[in-house]
DNA sequence: AAATATTTTAGTATTATACTAATATTATGG
DNA sequence: CCATAATATTAGTATAATACTAAAATATTT
């Protein structure tokens, strides 16, 4: 798929797919993200731009492509997850740690890294690994 | 240690420390780094005032600090090469991916993957993984 | 000293992030 | 239906990192 996405971008997809459950709007995301309006708007406006998100309304969710880069993400999120709590890495410690990176792998990689790990189901927390 | 760096950063402490064995100057870098010499001395600049290089007669090289940066770097960078390799990613594929988070992984983190692997003394490309 | 090499300054640009203050829009209660 | 409240948007500013060109300053080397 090979998106290219900030660290803001990847905490904006995030967290819109986590609170799918009811209608997410601006203010929303600026309290989610901890940042101003005007700030949630500009990152909102960058999403639309590049067709991640899509408002309706007011109203704002994942595109299909957003959707597709969340998997991806969170695929990466689960796997490094599993690999760093393996070797003895505090869970929240992991989470923490891969927030950085894992918006920045390669999908081809995590692939590979999942398969070697034998296609697990479950992260640490529970949480399937592979979505869609 | 706890550094916060920038990619191009990274780059150029790696290539301070690779290019050790003869003088490096403002113009190596900037050839090194494929960047405009104004560029390089900004990149520079930067550096010096985290104190992570030092300039004597126009020759940089990397403080202990800097040293130390580039140990913590090089360590994830081979430890995850290491992972990825394993787990059947090409290894010019691994190194071109893992460019991109090695300067971000925590280095306890690292520590505990690199025990885990039963402590590798080298790379997929025969390099030691643990230095100093 | 002249020519060449290297560094630095000055000025500009872009992207991402973030803010305040003000304005506009939309929704809601009375 | 209108006033108030809630939300969204615009305008303006700021900073950090990246990057460039053109020009000026310094060094170095014939």
């Amino acid at each position: 798929m090979e998106y290219n996405i900030t660290r803001k971008e990847r905490d904006c997809i995030v967290a819109l797919h986590e609170n799918s459950g009811f209608p997410i709007r601006l203010f929303n995301i600026a309290d989610i993200l901890k940042i101003k309006a005007p700030t949630a708007f500009e990152l909102i406006k960058r999403l639309e731009s590049k067709n991640i998100i899509s408002k309706t309304n007011g109203v704002i969710s994942l595109t299909p492509y957003g959707n597709s880069i969340y998997s991806e993400i969170i695929m990466a999120h689960r796997t490094l997850e599993l690999i760093l709590t393996k070797s003895g890495v505090n869970s929240d410690m992991a989470c923490e740690q891969i927030e950085k990176i894992d918006y920045l792998m390669d999908d081809a990689s995590v692939q590979k890294l999942f398969k070697s790990l034998g296609q697990p189901q479950t992260c640490p927390h529970g949480k399937p690994v592979k979505l869609s």
